[in-house]
DNA sequence: GTCTATAAATCGATAGAC
DNA sequence: GTCTATCGATTTATAGAC
């Protein structure tokens, strides 16, 4: 293994183990003595894969957008409008709020943005997790011949925006059903007129 | 001055002072010392209002919560449906995202809710919260004299889960519109019928 | 590139004086 | 009830050995 195939090893585990510790105890609440000390390293491999805590925070970020956005759209798959909207039902009931992705992004952006720079790394991430969002509707509103009510962007911001509110309040509160994001994703549906 | 008066306006002061620097800096950034500095007061005084951190961060977050449902019950006002649309969009437009209140609560919310006993303080807030905007909503469809098409509980869920999610993003991300807000608002009138 | 050891600073919380 | 002084624990980040 050559010392780049290593060093590249070395971080994703540091990023794995941070993933793991970040949802479980929180951004804040997490040391990276205990992040390094779980990975099987010390602090100072940490220091020579990342910079800063938060930069550490953005990778992890960056792992958990990649998750979801893969999740997302083979949980929304390929069939029938109601097969659809079953797929995604069954994904935002397992992915907003319980397994704490929404709550570990949000108290890492709001507990970080103040530092130098960090609001534009946030909004770049941001964007492109609504372009993303966007492109999905629209792939799948061709595939079904539907022409939606407003620009896929909006729908993306709002389906977006719902879900972190939701998973934010879940994260204290697992009472609140999702059941709103589902009904928002319907009546977009509903909306829509064919082509 | 009783000792009592006293007391309470000590307390009023460190938690005004708190709600400042709290929106300012951040919940996490903002020390004790510096809260009890600001109000004219020693550390000794906010461990004799508050026996930890989080017990004034609760203090500050019903403070907040109470200002939000003032000043949204009377910009809503009692006019037509439009007035009601427009007052609603003003008090969105300054009220979502810049000022750092939806930012605030949710690093607080997020960073302290592995502690003991926090889940529940949180969830009762936010029920509370839920109720307090449901029941404006109910008001505001009785006096125009429309049935809306889902219980105001769920309206309210959404509207406060939206708001949630646009506020945070906004706070790292000023770009982003919160026409999403006004627009859900608006079908959802659009979608109730006269009684 | 990683480890050990340590620096440097901060912060929450407590004890005792007044 | 508030202030002063301090504890104790923790954490980020660095310096130098290997």
């Amino acid at each position: 293994m050559t010392r780049q195939e290593s060093h590249a090893q070395t971080r994703d585990r540091l990023v794995a183990t941070a993933h793991r510790l970040f949802l479980a105890d929180g951004y804040n609440a997490t040391s990276l003595e205990r992040v390094a000390a779980e990975a099987g390293f010390s602090k100072g491999a940490v220091y020579s894969n990342f910079a800063t805590k938060p930069e550490l925070g953005l990778a992890v970020l960056d792992l958990i957008h990649a998750e979801r956005a893969m999740s997302l759209a083979a949980a929304v798959g390929s069939g029938s409008v109601t097969e659809q909207v079953a797929g995604f039902a069954r994904w935002a009931e397992e992915n907003i709020g319980d397994v704490g992705w929404t709550a570990l992004e949000v108290e890492f952006a709001t507990s970080t943005r103040h530092l130098d720079g960090m609001r534009s790394e946030l909004a770049t991430r941001r964007r492109a997790l609504t372009a993303m969002i966007a492109a999905l509707i629209e792939d799948q509103a061709d595939q079904q011949g539907l022409k939606l009510p407003m620009p896929a962007e909006d729908a993306a911001v709002q389906l977006l925006s719902l879900g972190i509110g939701l998973g934010v309040q879940r994260a204290f509160d697992p009472e609140l059903p999702i059941r709103s994001l589902v009904d928002l994703l319907t009546r977009l549906i509903e909306s829509a007129t064919p082509r």
